[in-house]
DNA sequence: TAGATTGTTAATCGATTAACAATC
DNA sequence: TAGATTGTTAATCGATTAACAATC
């Protein structure tokens, strides 16, 4: 019933938001929906979401619609959440910091498992039970341990030199919040933040709509 | 020489990556590049590269190439950076406080010139010499100052409420960071950045692998 | 001038939307 | 059964790629 072709990254990056509305419905415990109420909601149309959908199997009725149960249990199951992937985080600066207190992440079965820095001040301090390890423990870690994704908060100059040694400690995926683009060997998978790449977005945007004003004075 | 139609979002996201390399050219003293190299060092094909650049008027030679620094200037212009938008953050927490230290947002000439928050502990502290005031203060402060960028970053269940009071200041654009779709009215822009999902797309692809290792078994 | 590379039109590809038969 | 709504095929739309004439 799983996966047929290769799904689109336009779709995949559709199912997060998908499982935030239907848990929003269970939150207010609709059981049931169909594809154009769903859809009028997020702001797709109908035939979107049951495309989107079916492209992993149908789990609709017709005649009823969806199950939200239903539909919450495969979007966990496709986006991978059951799995309880075990996460580190490098370099505890403010982000770094930010991010480890994110309850977010717990919510959706994240393990938060390791925190590592070089700076000696921070070596050995605690944030939420988890100890502070100095960057020189971190391939052993993540060997020893089978950590599944990396975090990686370092300055820009040394994330490619982080990067690599999180490769060579065996990580699956890197989620890569420095300005920089990293390259990785082998099947790692890696997903990046470009946090400065969306505000520009916002700027373009504001931008369009001051230029805009500006024609018509 | 500027805009033509409607861009599409698909070009205006590729645009902050434009600048990236082009300002990594810049720092290596490449001072041309065709737009079959950049393609190369990028990932794209040399046709998208001169599509999306020629959306925006040509700002190339034939027979030589594009000029690294003409290219910077315009790409600057066209995201709208030399406006040098003033921002403030509402929530000063581990994220707001890791946003208000991020170095790249002053780089790239957006201003922060306020800080706000509920917490009378944090109220009248100091960050980067601005001082933490407290909420109530917000709605006034846009006003006078004439606010263009509301970073948002409270927590979840009051992400509408805030939203709200930036959008009665007079805020043009909002960058959200609270997993909440806000909603506003009139022309304001939202630029949202959901960490959790971007984490959830990471899990997917991990996810994949991991089938298809058990399906090869 | 000859060579190189752009700007732009045309062709292709993929994603979204529409339509409808299948079926609960 | 009749009504509703899915699953899926076909049509449309938009974005990417290819091709080439224009021109530096």
């Amino acid at each position: 019933m799983f996966k047929k072709k290769n799904i689109s990254l336009a779709v995949v990056r559709r199912l997060p938001r998908y499982l935030r509305y239907v848990e929003d419905l269970l939150n207010h415990d609709i059981m049931r929906i169909s594809s154009s109420e769903l859809s009028q909601r997020m702001g797709y149309t109908a035939s979107q979401v049951r495309q989107d959908f079916n492209n992993f199997g149908g789990f609709g009725q017709q005649g009823y619609g969806y199950s939200t149960q239903v539909l919450y249990e495969n979007l966990v199951k496709i986006l991978g959440l059951d799995r309880n992937f075990k996460m580190v985080i490098v370099g505890v600066g403010n982000l770094g910091q930010a991010l480890a207190n994110y309850a977010n992440f717990y919510k959706k079965g994240f393990r938060l498992i390791g925190l590592f820095d070089i700076d000696p001040q921070k070596v050995g301090k605690t944030i939420r039970d988890i100890k502070i390890e100095h960057i020189d423990k971190l391939k052993d870690f993540i060997k020893k341990n089978d950590v599944d994704i990396g975090v990686l908060c370092v300055p820009a100059d040394v994330a490619q030199e982080v990067a690599d040694i999180m490769v060579e400690g065996g990580i699956k995926g890197i989620w890569n919040f420095t300005a920089k683009e990293i390259e990785v060997k082998g099947d790692v998978v890696v997903e990046n933040v470009h946090l400065i790449d969306s505000l520009m977005v916002l700027s373009y945007k504001l931008n369009e709509k001051l230029l805009e004003k500006e024609r018509i004075k």
